[in-house]
This record gives structure tokens, sequence and C-alpha cells, in this order.
RNA sequence: CGCGGAGUGGAGCAGCUCGGUAGCUCGUCGGGCUCAUAACCCGAAGGUCGUAGGUUCAAAUCCUGCCUCCGCAACCA
């Protein structure tokens, strides 16, 4: 009987910047399926890789001075390192810079050419490096600059190939609202609203203003644009159109492909798309996650709140972070991460449940039958919900992980050993160790809790597997005995099984001191990784701009003035509009602080108004120069002057 | 009327698809136990399920309006 094939892969990351907790989370939880299939006897290929082109890639190598595939070179060793430390168990690591897949996507590209999906046309639009994307004029901020980042944008107009996505538009809203293919589906109305309905903008694959790419090889100068390039390593790693061993037969199309809710729009419509055309099968499942926010923001680096998922890891282990990501995450949602909650989280489950009972148990075994359990046995009635709710723990957790919720797996799991715990209170083995007659009962006591954990630990093992092999060793289970097989059985250990004392497996982490330890550690890692010698001291504070001389600030013409009236822009969340006196006939200033002032409260003060700046137009209110305010952390705070300051009178 | 998500005991969440005793984890308080990692077990307090209506014998669950919060998009000059 041949062994059924499963396929799962992760998003092939970019390798601008060294791996964080979110890019781990996907890792894991595809590490975590993989293995689970593999338990249950499928032929599992799990792929993950990095997407290693496109201009901010070659714009990295170049501060740095190497090459393009040195820079990303070294970047890939750290993913393979994170990955390795966290235990990943891939099958193939895919660069998008290895030769096969260079193959793959040339073929693509010149295939759906061929068919008439690729036309050759011409882009015009702003561009925005840092940010990889392609804004219309109408999408930038009022600077001419990044609606994402703020940061200034490229003009891009140049020639370049397109591929047609209008054809697929009806299927692709069939595929979202009709089908199980996105998870959780309650995503496709956003999808399907944002993109399909207002129809779907032909999406630009080939560019030529950088060289870092896979050039399109029938037409010098043109290189193949991210996601054809990227989507493409799915099928490339099983060998389509190239001199890898061809394994579409046998993979394609894949079981899951996962990926974090950034990403969503790109596989829940391209990929598909591009696959149509191709003429090949869809992939059966898009399981989309959310993101792990610290304290509820999003994780960024400015923001110094990016979780090292190593650092973490050497503290309290690997499989103590893999737990924690996985029982917090469920899909769909996002989730909090903070390191109460992680650290509670350890203790409680880990330390508390999990470890103490294999603890407590393996003692008992030691200290009342000096390792070894005799061969009498003397059930109970009190046994029977124990040993049903282990024995039906395979076939819950094999459902929910048909649906990859994994999160509610842990729970289910968790759930038993608790119930273990619970069943030791009530047969007080030190009891029964008290009197010659109930060995035989101690005995089966016993024997039924390294039952429930073996069957526990053997199912935890794909989510855990550096720690569940500890637990196999100390309840005395052979590698036989902790089979997929045996996971839905109960009484597989010999009836005189050995146990071995061992390590505390899960420390009990003094939650107090950690965290202190660890926000300490945090704004180090914060300030060094600040612009060098100019790390302020005090995290929050930003670092001093270059110096100018005093002509440069001569420029800035700032002058007093008073707020004659001042209102909410209806349409805009964080705007006032402010009409001011200010000594020269009066202007109308648009300043983005509704969040933090009620306009009533500014009217009647005096602020400082930059008079010689450009106007420009905010939610189409015009804007004549600004009010001075200040960031104070999350909050910005407007400069109020001495009321007794004339209005006009210029700073200086 | 831009798109979407969410409002459930102190905190974090489940339940809503297919209406019918409001549940879990953590925390708090009280008790028990001593095998164990100051762990474990039991009990208690604490919720008008955002709000106002509607449908129904019955609504956290279905429908409508409103409020608040969070993402994204348009705007933080």
């Amino acid at each position: 009987m041949s062994k059924k094939p499963y396929y799962i892969t992760t998003p092939i990351y970019y390798p601008s910047a060294s791996p964080h907790i979110g890019t781990c989370y996907t890792t894991v939880a595809c590490d975590s399926i993989a293995r689970y299939r593999r338990m249950q006897g499928y032929d599992v290929m799990f792929l993950t890789g990095t997407d290693e082109h496109g201009l901010k890639i070659q714009q990295k190598a170049d501060e740095k001075g190497v090459t393009p595939k040195e820079y990303v070179d070294e970047i890939v060793a750290n993913f393979k390192k994170l990955w390795s430390f966290m235990n990943i168990s891939y099958d193939h690591y895919i660069r998008t810079t290895d030769d096969y897949h260079i193959k793959t996507v040339q073929t693509i590209f010149r295939r759906l050419y061929d068919k008439g999906y690729i036309y050759k046309g011409e882009y015009t639009g702003k561009y925005c490096v840092p940010c990889e994307s392609f804004w219309t004029s109408t999408q930038l901020d009022e600077n001419g600059c990044c609606p994402d980042c703020h940061r200034p944008v490229t003009d891009a107009k140049e020639e370049a190939y397109f591929f047609k996505l209008s054809p697929f538009a009806d299927r692709l809203e069939k595929l979202l609202t009709e089908t199980d293919y996105l998870q959780p589906k309650s995503r496709a109305t956003e999808l399907v609203n944002n993109f399909i309905k207002p129809g779907l903008e032909d999406l630009c694959v080939s560019r030529t203003t950088f060289k870092w790419g896979i050039p399109v090889d029938f037409d010098e100068g043109h290189v193949v644009y991210v996601w054809v390039d990227a989507l493409s390593n799915y099928i490339s790693a099983l060998g389509y159109e190239n001199d890898r061993p061809d394994l579409m037969g046998k993979f394609w199309p894949a079981d899951v492909h996962m990926v974090a809710k950034d990403i969503m729009r790109f596989h829940a419509i391209i990929w598909p798309a591009m696959l149509m055309a191709l003429e090949l099968p869809l992939p059966k499942h898009l399981a989309v996650h959310g993101w792990i926010t610290f304290n509820g923001q999003k994780m960024s680096k400015s923001l110094g709140n990016v979780i090292d998922p190593i650092v973490l890891g050497n503290r309290y282990g690997a499989d103590a972070i893999r737990y924690h990501i996985l029982r917090e995450m469920p899909l769909g949602a996002d989730s909090s991460f903070s390191n109460e909650i992680m650290i509670n989280r350890i203790n409680s489950d880990l330390a508390n449940d999990l470890g103490n009972l294999v603890s407590r148990t393996v003692a008992m075994v030691i200290k009342y039958f000096e390792g070894t359990l005799p061969e009498e046995r003397e059930a109970e009635p009190i046994d029977s919900e124990l040993i049903s709710m282990a024995q039906s723990l395979r076939g819950t957790v094999d459902g929910l992980m048909d649906e990859t919720k994994l999160s509610a797996a842990l729970t289910e799991i968790f759930k038993v050993i608790s119930r273990a715990n619970k069943y030791i209170d009530e047969t007080s083995p030190w009891v029964l160790a008290k009197d010659e007659g109930k060995r035989a009962r101690l005995a089966t006591v016993l024997y039924n809790l390294l039952e429930s954990i073996r069957i526990s630990a053997s199912l935890l093992c794909p989510f855990m597997p550096t720690d569940m092999p500890k637990i196999f060793e100390q309840i005395g289970a052979g590698e036989a005995d902790v089979s997929y097989e045996n996971a839905g059985k109960f009484g597989v250990l010999p009836a005189n099984v050995t146990v071995h004392k061992g390590d505390v497996l899960y420390p009990r982490i003094d939650a107090e001191k950690e965290i202190e330890e660890l926000n300490a550690f945090v704004a180090k890692e914060k300030s060094a990784g600040d612009n060098g010698n100019n790390a302020p001291e005090n995290a929050d504070v930003a670092p001093v701009a270059g110096i100018i001389g005093i002509e440069d600030f001569g420029k800035v013409d700032m002058r007093v003035a008073t707020v004659k009236a001042c209102e909410k822009i209806p349409k805009a969340k964080k705007l006032l509009k402010l009409t001011l006196d200010d000594g020269l006939g009066g202007r109308q200033v648009v300043s983005g602080i509704a969040k933090w002032y009620e306009p009533e409260t500014l009217v009647g003060r005096k602020v400082i108004v930059v008079a010689n700046l450009s106007p420009a137009k905010l939610c189409g209110v015009e804007s004549q120069g600004m009010i001075l305010a200040a960031d104070a952390g999350d909050e910005v705070k407007v400069i109020f002057p001495d009321e007794s300051i004339p209005n006009g009178a210029r700073l200086s």
C-alpha cells in the first residue's frame, strides 16, 4: 500500500532582514502539521524558502558593498539557523536564486506570453523602493510620497509586461465564495469587495529599472517582477518545467498553502489566476492566519518591539516557544503576544500541568516500586473516565488537525493531562502505598497515568518534537510504543514497565524577574539597533537630525497666530481644520491632531505656524502651513507659546 | 453612506453556522492533599452576553437602527 502524498508550504520569506516571530509562527505551524501528517503515515513534502530578488535586496547589498547573492546568502544562513533551532523539518528549502527555479519562471513567463495572458505595455506610476510597491499618483500622500511609509517614490515610466487578470474574475469569485479554498472563509467578502468587484487590474509582471531578478529570456533588459517569480516557487520546487525530479504528479495540487493575512490577496487571487492560465489544478486550501501583535500593537522594527525567537528560545527552550505561539494563535484572528502571557502559559500548562504530571508520576513509580511496576492489576470504575478520554483523544485531535485548528488540538490534549492530574487526587496513590494489600491497585493507577502520558505526549510530539522524546524516556516508552497507531490505544506499555528519573522538563519561571530582564534586553537591543553612535540614552527619543546652518533655519518662517475657529474634517479621522489669525490676513491650516484635541479646546489659543510651507491638500481641504507640535510617545502635543505674544510675530 | 473585523464576570477568549439551563484559561478568595516543579485537587465570588428595538413560546445566537474599538484605504504640512 503506497503512502498518500501531502504537500504543505510556507510562503517564501523576503530576506531583507532576519526572521522574526511572525515568520516563525507560520513556519512552526506548518512544521507541526507536516510532522502530524508524517506520523499519520502520509508521504509529506514540506516546503519553505526565501524570495531573494528585487530592488530592495539589490540596494541593501550595494549599501554593504557586496553582491546581492552574497547579501542574501548571509541572511538565508540566519533563516536556516533559526529553523534548525526551532527544529523545523522542511523537506526542501527553495531559494528563488536557484537555477531550477529560474528555469521554471522563465518557462512560465514565456508560456503565459504565448497564450496571450501576458502582453507588453507601458507602465506609468510611482514606485516605492522600501515597500516594493507601485502606486498610482492618486494614491500618493501630499508630499508625493509612499502612502505606506511616507518615503519618497521614484517615477516609474517604462515598458513592462502585464498579466491579464480580468479573464479569471468570475472563476476567482466562485473559488472564494463557493469553495472551501480560503480558510477562514470570512475573508472572502473582503477580497471580493475590494478587488474583484471593482474590476481586476492587470498586474505588472516585469521591470527594467533594476537588474536583480530573473531575466525575461525573450526580451533583454526585462526582469520578472515579484509575483510571477515568487509564487512559482510552489511548483518549481516540484520540478515543474525544470531538471529537478518531477514530483508534480505526486504532490500537486498542494494540500495547504499557509500565509499571513498581508499576502493573502496574492495567494487568493493572483496565484489561482496564474494556475488557471497555466491550466494546472488549484491548491486545495489557503490557510490564512493573522499577525502576532505585541501588547496589541503591530510589530515593527521602528517601534522596537520585534521579538527575536532565538532570544526567547534560549531562555525557555524552543519547544516552549513553539507551544506558546501555536496555542495562542487561532487561525484567522490576530493574537496578542506579551511576555506576561507567554510566561504564564509556559508556567501553567507546561510546568504545572504537563511537566509536573510526568515528574510526580515517575517519582511515585520509583518511590513505591523501585521504578518497575509489578504486573498485578486491580481496576476500579473511577478509572474509566480517564481511560476513555485518553483513548478517544487521537480521534478528536485528528478532526481538529483536518480543519487546521492547531490551537484547539493542543487544548484537547491538555484536557487529558489535566484529567490525569485530577485522577491522582481521586485515587490518592500515597494512601494506597501504605496498605500492602493495595499493591495491585496502586500499580494500576500508576500504569493508567503512564498510559495517559504516553498518549498525550505522542500526540504532542509533532508540536514539540524536541521535548517529547525526553518524556518517552522517562516513562519507559520505546519507539514502537509512541507510534500514531498506538496513540489510539490504551494499554500499550508493558505491564512491568520501568521508568527513569529525568531532569525537570519545564522549570517554573519566576515571572516578575523574567519580565524585567526581558524588557531590559529589548531596550538594549533597540538602542543598539538605532543609528550607531547617535543612539540616544532614552530609547523613546528620536536621534537628532543632521546638523544645519543658521541660513537653513532662516528659510523656515514661523509665526505666532491665534486659533479663530476649529472644526473636524468630516471625511477624515485624524484631521482638524484650523482658521488662524496670523497677523498677515489669516490662513487655514489642516493638522492631524483630531485624535488628541477637541476642536473647541483650541479656539482662542495661540499656536506657532510655519507660514511659508508650500500649500497642500489633505482630504480635499487646503492647508496653508503647519502647526508646531511634538511627538510625545504615542501622542502628539501642540506647542502653545506665551499668550502675550502678538499675532504675526516671527520666531527667530 | 469606502472595505472589513470585534464588543461575553478583573484580564484573555469560546459559544453565534443549525435559537432552548452562559462555558474555558488566567487572576482573586476559601478549603483539601502531600506523590510532585511553593506544583496538584475541590469550592466560592464575579456577567442585564455594547445599546435600542423587532421576530419567536424562547435570542449571546436570527433581523434592523445606533454607539464604541481595531485593521486597511483616503488624510497625520
